[in-house]
DNA sequence: GTGATTTAGATCTTG
DNA sequence: TCTAAATCAC
């Protein structure tokens, strides 16, 4: 394939030394890159590869993907494509004896999760101490142990840098302080091709996260600067991003074919969005995009979820009825799978007596609230936890709980709520017991989301397995567990197909055919006047994230009265 | 410490 | 508008 460059690309592809590549979605900036590094993979000694390294597992494979478009096999293979994490993993498991002098132990996800929940004070600092002084990593102190590593051992790093002469460095804009702190040791060996696009600036929230990165980067490297940012209105879609850039800028926009704004009322909400999905999909079929992707973006995760639910239902809108829509949720919400065990240790009933069985559901709802506590501390989670740790205590006991819902569930507790195998049924026959007991009602809400997972058929394939074998569900809070660890690291890795909702955050760095942007009443606006002053322009800068994911089409749907997306001037 | 009542607030995250 | 968290009363 032959590509047609701008004359500011051209000229970065000619610059010999480090350089920094900015502008905007769909400018280019990747297919530079990879060009650049075709042009330099005769270059390579034995046993030097280019490397490639970005921030998730759904960005690789999005380069990945690119990468066949622009190079050949042979060359294909002299690109190592990672993750920071891979990469420092890496770093740490072969070399990290020289920070300790034990050997490397990584802490996982899981198992960190858990650690966090009975911690007292500060994980941050703990979790430092722990590498420091234990030589346990967690996944958040690769990069921060990965830096102090190549600056200690300076062999290393060169050991690094010979190796990789060349580093690609994707999505500059939202590297975190230790990544940078890595990202500078790699600069005093290989040569650095770096991309950004100030505007994508999504993360900054973060307080690791520097709104200024990129100008620590240019003084402190003073790389070659290319701007592509004015080499996208050739494209096709050159109406949205031109929207895009609008509603970024807060200009009033050009009136585009492929970009559509809708107003709902609360009562209409469901049916409309509903037969938005449906409209997108059919008019993308007309155009000749035969199985066309869809992103339904928003800006907060139990919007998401509220959304998915619309779609699994039926609706009716303008007097049609509307048939539910197959969808995937790109989901990866902890306290879900907390909930799931819950409704799995009602699973596992039959193999106990009464005692025991009430004390694990017991147990496993005060591991909810741990969680709970977890992702977002409050005094109510917290006391809810221990609440349910001591009653689960007491039934252990021979004694009676003090709280009503331990009492209900043990008037509720029965040898056989009469499971036959059918795990979709007997699932259900779980989640029943749940939802009769008003104090868990919270469980009951997140275990409803376990479908958002599309790890159901997985989780049912083997609770039937272990049925078939053992005529009960022995171990189902374990199976129901390692399924969703499982299968939310593997989603992140598929390619998107057909209609998938998301964050539009979690939708950086992808592509669909069509996007719609949805708003809630009261949930998930799209301009945060709460924190941030007008003209709102962190907000902005999402919005034109979400917009510009789409490659024809974009349906943005917002509630009566909703701030305008173009706002003249300041409102009181 | 538990259950009932009032009141605030409604974002975003990798591996 | 609706839900979860804080507060109040026992």
């Amino acid at each position: 394939m032959t590509f047609r460059l701008s004359d500011e690309a051209a000229r970065a592809l000619e610059h010999e030394g480090s350089i920094l590549v900015t502008g905007g979605p769909g400018s280019g900036k990747t297919t530079l890159a990879l060009l650049k590094a075709k042009q330099l993979t005769p270059t390579l000694q034995p046993g030097q590869k280019i490397l490639f390294l970005s921030f998730s597992r759904a960005a690789m494979r999005q380069v990945l993907t690119r990468t066949k478009d622009v190079l050949k096999y042979a060359e294909r293979r002299e690109i190592v494509v990672m993750t920071y994490h891979a990469f420092c993993l890496g770093l740490l498991k072969s070399h990290g004896r020289l920070l300790t002098g034990t050997a490397p132990r990584i802490l996982f996800p899981g198992p960190e999760r858990l650690t966090r929940a009975k911690h007292e004070g500060d994980w941050n600092h703990e979790v430092l101490r722990l590498a420091t002084e234990e030589g346990r990593y967690a996944f958040s102190t690769f990069a921060g142990s990965s830096a102090v590593l190549l600056r200690r051992a300076d062999s290393v790093r060169r050991l690094i840098s010979d190796a990789y002469p060349i580093i690609i460095l994707d999505e500059f804009q939202d590297t975190d302080d230790s990544q940078w702190a890595l990202v500078q040791e790699l600069a005093k060996g290989s040569l650095l091709i770096t991309l950004a696009d100030p505007d994508q600036r999504i993360f900054e929230y973060q307080d690791n996260i520097d709104p200024l990165r990129l100008h620590y980067f240019r003084q402190a490297l003073k790389p070659a600067e290319f701007d592509l940012g004015g080499d996208n209105h050739r494209s096709p879609n050159a109406g949205i991003l031109q929207f895009a850039d609008a509603i970024l800028k807060n200009e009033s926009p050009t009136p585009s074919d492929d970009v559509k704004q809708v107003t709902y009322y609360a009562s209409s909400r469901n049916g409309m969005v509903h037969a938005a999905v449906i409209w997108m999909l059919r008019r993308l079929r007309k155009q000749g995009i035969d199985v066309p992707t869809v992103a339904v973006l928003a800006r907060s995760n139990p919007f998401v979820a509220d959304v998915s639910i619309v779609l699994s239902t039926p609706n009716t809108f303008k007097n049609r009825e509307l048939k539910p829509v197959d969808h995937h949720v790109v989901w990866d919400a902890e306290l879900t799978a907390a909930a799931a065990q819950v409704v799995a240790s009602i699973l596992e009933w039959p193999l106990h007596d009464e005692v025991h069985g009430v004390a694990i559901t017991l147990d496993a709802v005060a591991h909810f609230y741990d969680v709970k506590y977890a992702e977002k501390p409050s005094a109510s989670a917290a006391s809810s936890a221990s609440a349910f740790r001591s009653a689960a205590e007491a039934v252990r006991g021979g004694r009676t709980p003090r709280i009503q819902a331990a009492k209900l569930l043990l008037a509720l507790h029965v040898e056989d709520p009469g499971y036959n195998g059918d795990t979709a049924a007997d699932w259900f026959v779980a989640r029943r017991i749940i939802e009769a007991i008003p104090k868990l009602s919270e469980v009951a809400t997140s275990a409803r989301f376990v479908r958002l997972f599309r790890a159901t058929d997985e989780i049912g394939g083997r609770l039937a397995a272990q049925w078939a074998s053992t005529g009960t569900y022995t171990d189902a809070r374990t199976i129901v567990r390692r399924t969703l660890e499982v299968g939310r690291v593997a989603a992140n890795e598929q390619e998107a197909t057909g209609v998938v909702l998301m964050t539009m955050h979690k939708s950086k760095g992808k592509e669909f055919d069509g996007v719609i942007l949805v708003e809630g009443q009261y949930r998930g606006p799209f301009f945060n006047t709460r924190s941030e002053p007008w003209p709102y322009a962190a907000s902005r800068r999402l919005l034109r994230v979400g917009i510009t994911r789409a490659r024809h089409r974009v349906m943005i749907l917002r509630p009566n009265g909703a701030l305008p997306l173009y706002q003249p001037q300041e409102m009181a």
